[in-house]
Order: C-alpha cells, then sequence, then structure tokens
DNA sequence: AGGAAGATTCACAAATTTGTGAATTCGGCG
DNA sequence: CGCCGAATTCACAAATTTGTGAATCTTCCT
C-alpha cells in the first residue's frame, strides 16, 4: 500500500485532538503527532511549519514545552545547519511515568486537607481519606506496570524488527 | 484537632491547582475540592459560590460539567428547595476508568496513521505502531488494576467505618 | 572575517476560554 | 393561585492562552 498523505494528515489531526481534549496544549499535540509518523531522522522545524501550515515561531513554542517534557529531543545533524527534532522512543512510556507523578502530588496535597478538616469521622474526612488512598494506590502500581510492559516490549522486539 | 478553616481553604485550592495544571479546567476543580471535604450532605450551590467567591452562574456552569462526566449527583433535599451537591463515592474511580477509555480512543485513532503510512518498514510506522501498542496495553491491564484496588478497599473498609 | 540560512525570541494581535450580572425559569408555600 | 426563594441560562466582559511577523541571535560555509 502507498503512502497516503491525505488520510495520514488527518489520522495525526485526529489524534492531536484526542490529546487536547485530555487536556494536552493543542500545538505540541500537532508537533507530537507529526513526529511520530515521520521518516528516520526527525523533521526540521522549517518541514514541521509546512506539513503544519503554522509559522515557525509556533513551532519554536511548541518544541519548547515538548523538550521541557523530555520526549522529543534535537539531533544535530552533521554538515548542515537545519536541526532536526525526533521523538525519544520510550517518549510515551516516559509521559505515563510523568503523569503518574502527577497523581502522586495530587494525593500528597489532599492529603493536607485531611489535617485541616481535624475531626477524624467527618464524611469529608473519611472521603478526602479514601481518594488519597486511591491515588496512592495507583501510584504505587504504576512502576509494576511498567516495567511488565518492558517485558513485554522486549519479548516482542525481535518479532516487529 | 479543631478544624482549620483557612488551612483547609489552602489545601483545597493547591489541589484544584494540581488537576488544573493536569488539564483539567479550573472551576470544575474547585468545585471538585470543595465537595471532597464537605460535610455529610453536600453543598447548595449557595454554599459553594460563597465558599469559593464566585458567582452562581460559574457554579452552575461546573456543576454541569462535573454532572456530564458522571462523577457528582444531586441530592434533592426533602421540604427545601435548595438542591444540594455530592461527590459520588466512587468519582475518581469512575474518573480514572473514564481516562482510560480516552487512552484506547487515541491509541485507536493513532492507529489509522499506520494504514495511512503504508510501508511497514518505515520508522513512523515501527514507532506509531509501538506506541499504540503500549496504549492498547495500559488500556487493558486498567480494569485488572481498579478490581485489585476494590479488594484492597474492601478488605480495609471495615477498619475506617 | 563576512555572509547567509536557519532557529529563536519578543511584543503584539487573534481567538478561545472563563466568569459575571441581569433576566428567566422552576418549584414550593402561604 | 399568585408570590417568593433558589437555580439556571443568556449575552457580554475580562482574562488567559495561542499564534504571528519582525527582529535578533547562532552557526556553518566560503
Amino acid at each position: 500500500m502507498a503512502r497516503d498523505e491525505q488520510a495520514l494528515s488527518t489520522a495525526v489531526e485526529q489524534s492531536a485532538a484526542v490529546l487536547t481534549a485530555a487536556g494536552f496544549p493543542k500545538m505540541p499535540a500537532r508537533v507530537l503527532m507529526a513526529l511520530l509518523v515521520a521518516d528516520e531522522g526527525g523533521l526540521t522545524a522549517a518541514e514541521l511549519g509546512e506539513s503544519l501550515g503554522v509559522s515557525a515561531a509556533a513551532i519554536s513554542g511548541a518544541v519548547r514545552y515538548l523538550r521541557t517534557l523530555g520526549i522529543i529531543h534535537r539531533m544535530p545533524h552533521p554538515g548542515s545547519r537545519r536541526e532536526r527534532w525526533e521523538i525519544f522512543d520510550d517518549a510515551w512510556y516516559t509521559a505515563l511515568a510523568g503523569k503518574n507523578s502527577v497523581y502522586g502530588t495530587f494525593a500528597e496535597t489532599a492529603a493536607q486537607a485531611i489535617d485541616a478538616l481535624g475531626d477524624p469521622d467527618s464524611a469529608g474526612t473519611r472521603r478526602t481519606s479514601e481518594m488519597v488512598a486511591f491515588f496512592r494506590f495507583i501510584e504505587g502500581k504504576m512502576p509494576e506496570l511498567l516495567s511488565e510492559w518492558e517485558s513485554l516490549r522486549a519479548a516482542g522486539a525481535t518479532v516487529v524488527e
């Protein structure tokens, strides 16, 4: 089957839209998806701008954002001035691990409310304690889940590559 | 220890801020946290407005949003016109299950890009396939994780209540 | 060194989101 | 059966976010 630019662009935009709906900023989401489907060697800022139909400045902003998240990296291309951007292979893995720690900070922040409530028998205390316990549980389970994925990934790698 | 309104309000606002940073809309986050720490019987729209220092209209909007997410419900208080709002006890559980399905839709949307790419050996195809597999894995594991939580929750319930 | 191509930053403009006040609707009570 | 209190909706205002164009900086090539 041949490369269908039209359908590819649609898929990229739709996936970006899903990320956006989940709270991810719009332009970074589009750039991320564009880099995901890119060929080996990544894309230059100019190529990203052209393919998404936005200015170089917007690309730069999105790229800066994605870099702070640590899910893309600059690939200095020898012999050319053009910088190429590439997704880390473990980007999604990393993103989820990071998101996980968001759950953790949320739990710990909310735990302060328990102290402030005082009364250990109030409905608010019970509800809040339960929530904190829930997120601590999820956070605690995450490493296990991710290492399980790594095993599967390693096992299946030979098949794919 | 007595109820410390000052500290409680701070904890509520900070927790709401964490949710906001994670992509959750601001006002719904604040309302949600306020309801979390509320006493038995929930809060009225007026009480929420006063406690958060915002207009009744803002509360109404936030409440509508939270209702579409299915994490709060109206408690018709007999004998009084005042509607009380209350968090579902399994709100966070539900929210995560819902978020999970976001992962699922994201994976399925991105899977369309694989078809559009055509070439099964390209770097883009490999990267995208891997990502889709990852999110499908996470989605698949979620029910297991949640049922494990339920067991723990049920086991510990007698201790707390 | 000088020049040039590309990337980045800055101040500002556009657009989307968010919250308010006034009017409306809804439900119970005298 | 009409009033009264409360909640919701609407159109608009405020504010935050997002993207652009012009200028600046960086790095390579001659």
